[in-house]
DNA sequence: TCGACGATTGCCCTTTCGGGCAACTCATCC
DNA sequence: GGATGAGTTGCCCGAAAGGGCAATCGTCGA
């Protein structure tokens, strides 16, 4: 797979090659970015990764940062960099998800454990997301009338009550049962009972 | 239902006595404790609610209760207040799932939005938890052979196919078929498949 | 040793599912 | 007007599922 990058976002130049050199001496790959600005500027490449971010900085501080990054589908694990203390960033970093808040000096293994960490839960996001859009990307292929069958097939009625409730022939839910089922890939009912499910569980939780 | 009970912890009366008042005064069953072993003489009620937690106490300090609760397999969302601003203590207590970390003196208004968000977080782990215990009990009154056959179901198997894998015949395999069937309480494979992916998904993903 | 009981199976019948084939309707395109 | 294609349906057949009934077999307590 794409090896994952690691992007580092502060203004301090000599920290921020430090970090380069310590996370490409662990084998990351890793860029820098000088400001918030600078690490919008161009778009995020489709790559793993996790994001390393000073939380003062010129310009948008690395809280604002991670404020607009949520608003964004797919935004990378996020680990703070913070000189100066602050229990209220802190919390509020952490409540909105960051990966962890450590404070400089930060050792090596501090870091990489961080780092490590961060790389896990995107990797685990990637892959639920992954799942998700093939998924919704089979259902997606289904008409309207096949979506209608096929809600009535999961919640366990019989071709003919189908047909009754639709108004049509059994003959013709039977067609499109067997579209559906070729259509989503599974051979029975019962696996068309797990993708629904699988289906329900995306959408149903909704954002924690 | 049950009213939600808020245990208040915190070895200074006066405070604690102003927060059990406060929470009170807003509606809320509170009850305090002067410390963390207080807290853990007697057992919890099973009744939903939420932690008010003092990080530092004589004994054990909230931040030693929370990892101890952790380890249960039920514990109630916890909201730390402190008197100290201390950036280390906070981040640990947000990672290991606190819903906030509020310093001293904090408002009315910040500590009833905090309880208020504790206590949706504990009813929706209660939901969970009880929807599934009640799929896994479902479950444990399958004997060993239906287990067979249910997975095999759920797989797609036909019946035939069942019963050459597990050696026995297509008519046994039926018996257990509608024998699962009844005990899960459904009536087709489609809803069938549907529970199966349930349960897989308590016990797949894991601790996260 | 005998009867009870659970597990298992064979036989048989009905219903449902899966699917081939042809026809029919309707809208669109040439 | 005729051709074409999507949507729909009836007829029919074989396979699978659901399930009643009775028989078999092994275990266990009386």
């Amino acid at each position: 797979m794409i090896p994952p990058l690691i992007h580092v976002v502060d203004d301090d130049e000599s920290l921020r090659t430090a970090l380069l050199r310590l996370l490409r001496a662990a084998g990351f790959d890793a860029c820098g970015h000088a400001s918030s600005g600078d690490f919008l500027l161009n778009p995020l490449p489709d790559r793993p990764g996790c994001l390393l971010l000073d939380v003062r900085m010129p310009g948008p501080s690395g809280l604002e940062l991670q404020r607009a990054l949520l608003l964004r589908a797919h935004s990378l694990p996020i680990i703070f960099l913070t000189g100066q203390a602050d229990l209220a960033d802190g919390v509020q970093a952490m409540k909105a998800g960051a990966i962890d808040f450590l404070s400089k000096p930060v050792t090596r293994e501090v870091l990489l454990n961080a780092v490590g960490r961060a790389l896990a839960v995107d990797a685990r996001q990637r892959r639920e997301r992954a799942e998700a859009d093939s998924l919704q990307r089979r259902f997606t292929s289904l008409n309207p009338r096949e979506l209608d069958v096929f809600h009535l097939i999961v919640t366990g009625r019989l071709n003919k009550q189908t047909a009754d409730a639709l108004g049509i022939a059994e003959r013709t839910v039977k067609l499109y049962r067997a579209r559906v089922m070729e259509k989503l890939g599974v051979s029975s009912a019962a696996e068309l009972g797990r993708l629904a499910e699988r289906l329900s569980q995306l959408s149903g939780p909704g954002p924690d």
